[in-house]
Formats: C-alpha cells, sequence, structure tokens
DNA sequence: AGCAAATTTGCATTAAATTGCAACAAGTGT
DNA sequence: ACACTTGTTGCAATTTAATGCAAATTTGCT
C-alpha cells in the first residue's frame, strides 16, 4: 500500500477514535511500526495530528495544557511552537514572517484560533487557510521560489500600512555583540519594517542559529521584546541573552 | 496517442479510482511507464493531480498537498488557453487575475516564456513557480479562502502600481447590453483597476457565461481590447458581439 | 533507581525516480 | 523537397527513497 493510502486511513481512523497506536494501524495497514511511526511523524510535522507516546491523536480544537504540550510535543522546532502559543491571545492581529519555525507555529495553532495574520509568506497562507476564524492579509512584492515569501519595496511598504500586536520574526541569527542580523538585505529590510508596526518583537531562534552572524544587521536587542528557543531555560549557551532588556524563553 | 489525449484520459480516470498506477496506465494506453511518469509529472506540475510514489492521486485525495484544484484542464478551458496563449510575446508583464481558466492559460505557458506576471492569484503563484524565466509579482490584500485570491482595497491599490502590456482577465459574465459583470464587488474592483493599468485586456468567457449577468458592473465593451471563448468564430452565440469594437477569438 | 516499553538510529534490501542518451517523429523555414 | 530545429519516446545506468530489522538510547512508571 502506497504511503498517501495509509495517511488516508490513519485520519479517517482518527475521526472515529480519540487515538491511535502503531501497533494498531501497523496490523491494520499490514506494515511495519516503524513505517506507521514514520507516517505519524508525517502527518505531525504538517499539523495534521498530534503526536503522542504510542501512536497519535487529533490536533485538539483547544490550545493543550502547557503540561499536555510538554508531554506530547516534542523536538527543536515543536518546543519553540508551543512557547511561542503562550504569547498569542484571541483576537490579535499577528505579523509572520518567512522560515520553517513560522510554519511550525502556524501547523500548531488551535483550530479554533480567532485572529488576523499578515504574512509575507505562502506556506503560512496554505497552513493558516484550514482554520477558519483566522483572517489573512497577504503582503504583496515580488516573489522568492526559494523562501515561497514575497520581498521588496512593496511588502516593506504595505508591512507599513498595518499595526500588529505581535510579531513573530522567523528564525534569525543572533549575536550577542551584533545582535540580530539577515542573509538577505531584502529579507531584513522586512523585518525591520515589520519590527516598526508592531507592539511586540518576538525573535525565534534554534539553538545553532544563537551566536550567529549573518551580513544584513536587521536590529539590536533593544529591537526585540521576545527571545523563543528551543534550549532549556538553564542552558549556558543562553547567558549571553540574560538581562538584554528581553524575556527569554 | 498523443500526450494530449493520454493527459486527459488520466485526469479521467482519476475521477473515479482516486489512484492510478504507472503500470496500469502503461498498459492501458500502451506507452512505456517512462512516458507515463513523464505525463504524470506535467499535470503535478500544473497542479491537477498529486503525484505519488509509483502513480498518482488526486490532490484532493492527499491529505499533504495543499488545497484542492478543481480540474482546470476540461471543458472549453483548453481551448481558450491555448487561444490567449497566441497573444503572449516573450517580454512582456502580464496581470492575471482569479478563475480556472487563468489557471488553464497558466498551466500551458511553455517552460521557456520570459514573463513578468503579476497576480493576486495563489493557484497561479503556485503554477508558475515551475518557469524560471517568469518573475512573480504578487498583490497583497485580504485573502480570500474559496477563490483563493487576494482582494480588498489593498489589491486594488497597489495594482495601480504597475503598468501591464496585457490583462488576462478570469471568465466572466460577459452580456450584449450589460457588459461584464462580477459576483462580488471586491473581484469587480480589481478588476476594473486592472483594466486601467492595462495597455490591452483580454476578456475570457466560456460559452455558458455568455448572455449571463452579475450584479456588480465591471465595464462595457469599450474597457475590453479581445474576448477569447471556447467557441468556433463562427458560432451563432458570438453574433452579439461581433464589431462592437474589440477583438474575437 | 531500575525495569519494561517506546523510540531513535544505523543499516541492508528492494522499489522507484532521475538522468543521460539515442532513435524517431513533427514541424519550420529555406 | 531539403536540411534543420524541436520535441517525444523508450532504454540503461545511476541516484534516491521507502521499508523492515536490530542495536542502542530514551522515556514512563513504580
Amino acid at each position: 500500500m502506497v504511503k498517501e493510502k495509509r495517511l488516508q486511513h490513519i485520519l479517517k481512523l482518527l475521526q472515529n477514535r480519540e487515538m491511535v497506536t502503531y501497533d494498531l494501524l501497523a496490523g491494520e495497514l499490514s506494515v511495519s511500526e516503524d513505517t506507521i511511526r514514520r507516517d505519524i511523524e508525517t502527518l505531525h510535522n504538517n499539523g495534521l495530528l498530534s503526536k503522542i507516546r504510542g501512536g497519535a491523536m487529533l490536533r485538539s480544537e483547544n490550545p493543550l495544557s502547557f503540561q499536555e504540550r510538554t508531554t506530547y510535543l516534542q523536538g527543536g522546532k515543536d518546543v519553540i511552537a508551543l512557547k511561542a502559543q503562550q504569547l498569542i491571545k484571541n483576537g490579535q492581529t499577528i505579523f509572520m514572517d518567512g522560515g520553517s519555525t513560522i510554519c511550525a507555529i502556524a501547523g500548531r495553532l488551535p483550530l479554533n484560533s480567532v485572529l488576523k495574520v499578515i504574512t509575507n509568506n505562502q506556506a503560512v497562507v496554505q497552513i493558516l487557510s484550514r482554520i477558519p476564524e483566522i483572517e489573512i492579509i497577504i503582503l504583496g512584492g515580488n516573489y522568492d521560489r526559494d523562501t515561497a515569501t514575497s520581498s521588496g519595496t512593496q511588502a516593506i511598504y504595505e508591512a507599513g500600512k498595518y499595526v500588529a500586536d505581535l510579531y513573530f520574526m522567523g528564525t534569525c541569527a543572533i549575536h550577542h555583540a551584533f545582535g540580530i542580523t539577515a542573509s538577505l538585505q531584502t529579507e531584513g529590510e522586512l523585518k525591520q519594517a515589520m519590527i516598526k508596526s508592531s507592539l511586540k518583537t518576538v525573535a525565534l531562534s534554534n539553538g545553532e542559529k544563537l551566536d550567529s552572524i549573518e551580513y544584513f544587521k536587521v536590529c539590536d536587542f533593544s529591537g526585540i521584546d521576545v527571545l523563543v528557543t528551543d534550549l532549556a531555560s538553564g542552558d549556558p549557551k543562553l547567558n549571553n541573552y540574560r538581562a538584554q532588556g528581553f524575556q527569554l524563553l
């Protein structure tokens, strides 16, 4: 049986049952548990269900309690996504820019979220389309195939037309001396515009991008209000970023 | 059997079977599996189906594929696309708005096209991404899930910032007395803006939409330069639209 | 802490996709 | 009618992906 058929089957099964287990599915679809595990990981990464120990369950309507989330979600992107989720309140307007971390957040939003999301990221548009109460506003401009984002003066200009409660800034190079930097000028300038148009800027960075530098300076630490990483709060790698005037998550 | 015939056959088969394999098709159409593979790749690139290992399935059946794209190769869409294509020259800047007919045109563009395309249609963005020498400019604004387009004052305003050689206006209600009309005000207003910003406006309409009316008036016949339909040039249905100051294709 | 179950990782096997290539057909322009 | 480009098709060699198995690691529970 082909992978896609199996994925279909798993999702269909989840419509009726609260949860499915690996061994049940393995038997039903007559493949090994490993294969099912990989299938469920795929679905999890696409935000179509939540991977839990021993199987999978439906993505919940309501946000998971913190405890549930910590037990159910794992992996770097997931950690960042769940931390970021705590910052979101229904009714808010949010900027989301490019990068896979942003997509992870979008894919983990509760299905009953009520938000207004402004984005230059086509992937985010696709992901959020599934959530009915999210109003999506697209920023226009020159489309870049590689990142699936629009950029350029047009996007920057448009970003300036809105005021958002929150800005989730996609994974970025961050350095204790040089602040936040981007690898493309157009990308960096758009980030600057979004910072300017938001009440609160949340920088997202995974462990590897900490202490790294790109060539275009976006802002120094005064520009951001929260830094979210996948590291534990006590991690020594974060020492350079403590007491810098922003919240560390 | 010609490629076009095969493509149609594959799509038709998928309507009933939800999944097809290479070897099945290879036998049925008596060509090699490689050829079928290439056919399916073509269809996949145009978003008409979802390529999976060993065959293809409907996009709507594949949980991992982005939103469904209604088959736009059927009906007279293909004929319209071919006619419209004659109007395009390399190096031009083109507006393309919403609708499946527009997608059909985008899907038929040769891979070596050199164009600048300005669009508010997400499906078009996806389809054109496969052509490297097409520069894509996205119009921002409020995103509508049903049509996969952005609209609103923002989109209208942005459209006014460009000047295009051509504007392909998606399938529209057209009537000899009431001119061109649209079913949504935002859609209609954007059409007006695009007409204003283009040197040449090409209206696309299939036979059924001829002599039909919607509630929002976009323009009368003075606003358009070419009307493309799927009907033969001698068709009596077209009599009302001859000698109206635009070219009839 | 310690045990059992679950999960990750590395690896071998097989199936499938891609690539490069040559033969061939279909147009194109002279 | 001719050579010429262009695109299509099938085949073989190579690369890549999916799958199941086993060892090593992690996790959950008592």
